[in-house]
DNA sequence: CTGACGAACTTTTTT
DNA sequence: AGTTCGTCAG
């Protein structure tokens, strides 16, 4: 194997991250700095280098894209097989080592992974039989509670309530939530990592099995661990150092979901001997966008200091746009969009970034209307689509009687009478024998449930010796799924294309014997779409405009952003800005946003936009505000030059390039009253410079609302305020 | 069981 | 505003 391969391209830091010494290593690496590179050749380099066989090499990551990626290039990098390697998500990783020792986890054999969907369903029922009232005790909230409970490794037996009754209550609802799960054999995804942890806690010769395997341990995205996923990482490398994080603290957007930048912190004191490396050099971006970047993280306290730069030149300018509202944002980033691909850029090579999905909404319109095709990220996921998780109900059954849930979700899908009423008989006989429901349905006397157990005993024969893809349609077919969903009527026909790819998806389904001993092929299968549900998206294929939130563009780059909907209240979020430790995650998000783009970056902001069913007027957000102006280029400041302010009705359908040289199109809304229009620039004595948001009334009454650079908003009636227009 | 209506929401999301 | 969720009547 030829070293040179694994070293040779490597800039100076990256080189010595690859070939530090086996001991903690923590790699601080920025945005687009090529931090998955180390990872992988650090990995090829223990392999071929040190001759580390890949079985003792773990590598850790938060999604499965990642995982696959770095798999594929390891792959690439180096011919020797890597089946052996450990490379997964800690779901992943904590799935496998359960199955490998179930028993000693406390787990029946087959017991099945429940994604966040189906655990709301057990709460919400939980909170029924505990006969709460779900106004004081939100399903989604104990859900939170429950979370949060096991991420911090706590345990309802645990938790001392003192004499709060809401703690009382909750503590109530985790307590019957783990009773249920046990029973019915279902770990929730938070239970997969405390379980695999007290797996390695409680077992002291596994645990030392596993920490004399993985010889080198690595982990990526290292700021977005939470307690107890470096917990488990603590207890398998305490004695060896042999962990290898990569990670930036300024790109920690999880916070809301447990992830604790802290453990950064903490990693560098409980290894004591460990080294840090900087990769700050930045492959990705212009010198003007990570300057920009830079400023905007610098305003955060307690950072882990790192500033990017590029041998690149400057680039082109930051582009600032201000609309009007959010239909001319829209229109704006569309119009530039249009000729952006016109001068042959590819579509996939752009994104928009909002802060809320909500924001979508405008640009979708526009595309649509201009025939652009795009992608929207963060919808529905293939297999948490309603038909498919009923499809997917039938076949835990079939594998596992015991599963409640997957029984409460399809003992009635579809409609064969079994109503409220025997349900609730069912969970009656279930509570007081503590059985599950399907034990529950064997001892109740009703024609219909009967007939459900007949059902699932046929489908369980007829199951017998087919292939897996056989096994899915043969349940589909014969639960009446298929025609339940075919009556649909406006999405009948796109639930049964999906049924009709869950078959295809089974068909196409990789069983790997060696590596799920226990497992057989349809659990096997059952776990991978509860684990592995993110990646079955549609087409990427297709060449399309991306529109995403700012969280799911960590980790990926364009050449031509838009970052859309600055302002306050929206980005930051209005409900980060009273909380330091919160806004300083905002900013983050902004640092990953702006370090998304390679090329060109777009900053816009509405002065007026429609909110929740009411007109706002939001101020430019401070992140705005940060960037130098010698930055940034005003794309509005150059329209207004040639802007004629008395354009009205016959908004031209703009042809050139926007808005350099067609003329700005004035929004429907926004009616010109004498001099005054929305989007004029003004100037008050008092409140100083501003911009006309909107116009009302006529002659004496005639009032105008001004969007002013330091005061905000003030409505202002003509007739007395002078207003000079600027 | 379906459909209609009204109330209550409304940051971010992977596993 | 728009969506989702729960309740109630048919």
């Amino acid at each position: 194997m030829d070293i040179h391969k694994i070293t040779d391209s490597l800039n100076n830091a990256q080189h010595q991250a690859v070939t530090a010494p086996s001991q903690a290593v923590l790699v601080l690496a920025g945005a687009g700095s090529g931090k998955t590179r180390v990872l992988v050749h650090r990995i090829a380099w223990q392999i071929c280098q040190h001759n580390v066989s890949p079985h003792s090499i773990l590598a850790v990551t938060f999604t499965n894209k990642a995982a696959k990626e770095m798999r594929g290039r390891i792959e690439q990098l180096i011919n020797v097989p890597t089946q052996n390697l450990w490379i997964g998500t800690f779901h992943g990783i904590a799935h496998r080592l359960l199955r490998r020792h179930a028993a000693q986890a406390h787990l029946p054999d087959t017991f099945q992974v429940m994604d966040s969907s189906d655990q709301l369903r057990v709460i919400k029922r939980i909170l029924n039989t505990l006969n709460m009232d779900d106004k004081t005790y939100p399903p989604r909230e104990m859900q939170w509670y429950i979370n949060a409970q096991k991420d911090e490794g706590i345990r309802a037996k645990d938790i001392i309530p003192y004499d709060d009754p809401n703690e009382l209550q909750r503590l109530q609802v985790y307590e019957s939530y783990e009773a249920l799960c046990h029973r019915s054999g279902l770990v929730d995804f938070a239970e997969l990592l405390l379980r695999a942890y007290e797996l390695l806690r409680d077992n002291a010769e596994l645990l030392e099995h596993y920490q004399q395997r993985f010889r080198h341990v690595h982990v990526d995205e290292f700021q977005d661990t939470n307690t107890i996923q470096y917990a488990w990482l603590r207890l398998l490398t305490k004695d060896k150092d042999n962990l290898f994080i990569v990670g930036d603290d300024d790109q920690s957007i999880y916070g809301w979901r447990g992830a604790k930048i802290a453990n950064m912190f903490r990693f560098q004191q409980q290894y004591p001997n460990h080294q840090v490396i900087k990769l700050e050099q930045n492959y990705r971006s212009t010198s003007n966008i990570l300057k920009a970047a830079n400023v905007v993280i610098a305003k955060n306290q307690g950072r882990m200091s790192k500033e990017l730069w590029t041998t690149t030149g400057d680039g082109e300018l930051i582009s600032v746009y201000t609309a009007f509202n959010e239909q001319d944002e829209a229109h704006f980033v569309i119009e530039r969009i249009r000729a952006w691909i016109k001068s042959g850029n590819k579509r996939s090579e752009t994104a928009i970034l909002y802060r809320s999905n909500a924001q979508s909404r405008q640009f979708e319109e526009r595309l649509m209307a201009t025939g652009i095709p795009y992608r929207v990220y963060g919808g529905l996921r293939f297999f948490d689509r309603a038909e498919i998780k009923n499809a997917l109900a039938y076949l835990r059954l079939l594998s596992n009687r015991h599963d409640d849930a997957s029984f409460e979700r399809v003992v009635n899908t579809p409609t064969r009478g079994i109503g409220a009423k025997a349900i609730d008989d069912l969970r009656q006989i279930a509570r007081e024998h503590n059985v599950s429901l399907w034990t529950a349905a064997t001892r109740l006397n009703s024609r219909a449930v009967a007939g459900f157990l007949q059902l699932i005993h046929s489908l369980s024969e007829q199951a017998e010796g087919l292939e897996l893809c056989d096994k899915v349609e043969l349940v589909i077919k014969t639960s009446g799924l298929m025609d339940f969903h075919q009556k649909d009527k406006d999405k009948g026909e796109e639930k049964i294309e999906n049924l009709a790819e869950l078959v295809n998806a089974a068909k196409l389904f990789y069983f790997d014997v060696g590596n799920e001993e226990n497992l057989s092929e349809l659990e096997s299968f059952l776990t991978h779409a509860s684990l592995e549900s993110a990646e079955q998206q549609g087409d990427e294929a297709e060449d399309c405009v991306q529109l995403m939130t700012l969280h799911s563009a960590k980790g990926l780059e364009f050449n031509l952003v838009f970052l859309v909907g600055m302002e306050e209240g929206l980005f930051p979020s209005g409900q980060s800005v009273d909380d330091v430790a919160r806004l300083e995650e905002e900013r983050r998000l902004c640092y990953v946003g702006i370090t998304r783009a390679r090329a060109q970056l777009y900053l816009t902001y509405a002065e007026s936009r429609r909110l929740y069913g009411r007109e706002t007027y939001p101020r430019p957000s401070r992140f705005l505000r940060d960037i130098p102006e010698e930055l940034v280029q005003d794309v509005r400041m150059q329209t207004r030059v040639r802007t004629t302010y008395s354009t009205t009705r016959e908004e031209p359908k703009v042809r050139n390039a926007y808005p350099s040289t067609a003329p700005k199109p004035v929004p429907s809304s926004s009616i010109a009253r004498g001099a005054y229009a929305t989007g004029q620039k003004v100037s008050h004595i008092k409140f100083g410079a501003g911009v006309v948001v909107s116009c009302a009334g006529e002659g004496d009454k005639a009032s105008v609302i001004v969007n002013f650079r330091n005061v905000g908003v003030k409505q202002l009636m003509l007739a007395y305020a002078k207003l000079d227009v600027l």
